[in-house]
DNA sequence: TTCAAACTTGACTATTTTAGTCGGGTTTAT
DNA sequence: ATAAACCCGACTAAAATAGTCAAGTTTGAA
């Protein structure tokens, strides 16, 4: 099991954003250089968060993005959900509501993934971006 | 994020055994036919749960495998443990102890995937094969 | 004692997903 | 006007996954 890199990125990016945007827009060229996400990556990921209106963008020069709502507000669940990181665990779950592996019933460990999601997304939901920015000033990064 | 079939097959097969091992050992062929998975994938995961001592073999014919523990007592972090089933969840858990993304520093989430998985740790460690196959029987699959 | 069911092992491979890259835009402050 | 910055879609190399395949060994039963 893992996470992918494009979640990994999306919250990394908006911790750093969350750090930064008090007066300007924060440039992804600057997200880019401090957190070594290649900026071409970043634009797609930023693209989707821009359509989640989880930030929003400032076109032109000494343009950027800021957050479009406040970090306390701003779960972690919401973030996977933008970049469509699946917190669906496993191949049965993405199948048909009522069968798996091709069967027509559910696979015996059905009901346990479907367990396991709703503990990550506790996890997630009880997680907001401002809670890592200030554990994070915390341990003084 | 999602788990492998690999690991979700190791439940799958375990829960069938452990309601089938009464009085003979369980054949790779009848688990591959009951819960439809190839036959020479079950063999490669048979073959790691019992260097793990999850199972037994029993050789030639009428053999097939046995539990090596009550039910109860294999839990479904051991498991995913014994097929490699990683419960690391993203990339700069991987690296080094130290640094995250090639730089000499703990990324900002670090902290977040160490939470993370401690969850999903705690999650598994809570549910034993047992658990499983009582919630199965209750459904009367 | 021969046979076949079943376990054992290791190498190989097609498919899918991921993590990007690339090339072309458009917008707007200066 | 120009350059910084956002915007968008297509493309691709690498890795991981989910198997397949081939060639065994062991052993109960006929």
């Amino acid at each position: 099991m893992r996470l992918t890199s494009k979640g990994r990125y999306a919250v990394m990016a908006l911790v750093d954003l969350a750090k930064f945007d008090n007066i300007n827009p924060v440039s992804l060229r600057d997200i880019s250089l401090r957190q070594g996400i290649s900026l071409d990556y970043l634009e797609q990921i930023f693209s989707k968060l821009r359509k989640k209106e989880i930030v929003q963008s400032v076109r032109g020069i000494q343009g950027g993005y800021v957050l479009n709502k406040k970090a306390k507000e701003i779960k972690l669940t919401n973030i996977f959900d933008a970049v469509d990181e699946k917190i669906k665990t496993v191949q049965c779950k993405k199948e048909s509501k009522k069968g798996c592996n091709g069967k027509p019933i559910k696979c015996v460990t059905h009901n346990l993934w479907d367990e396991l999601e709703n503990h990550i997304t506790n996890f997630f939901d009880g997680k907001s971006l401002e809670d890592l920015v200030k554990d994070n000033n915390e341990r003084r990064f």
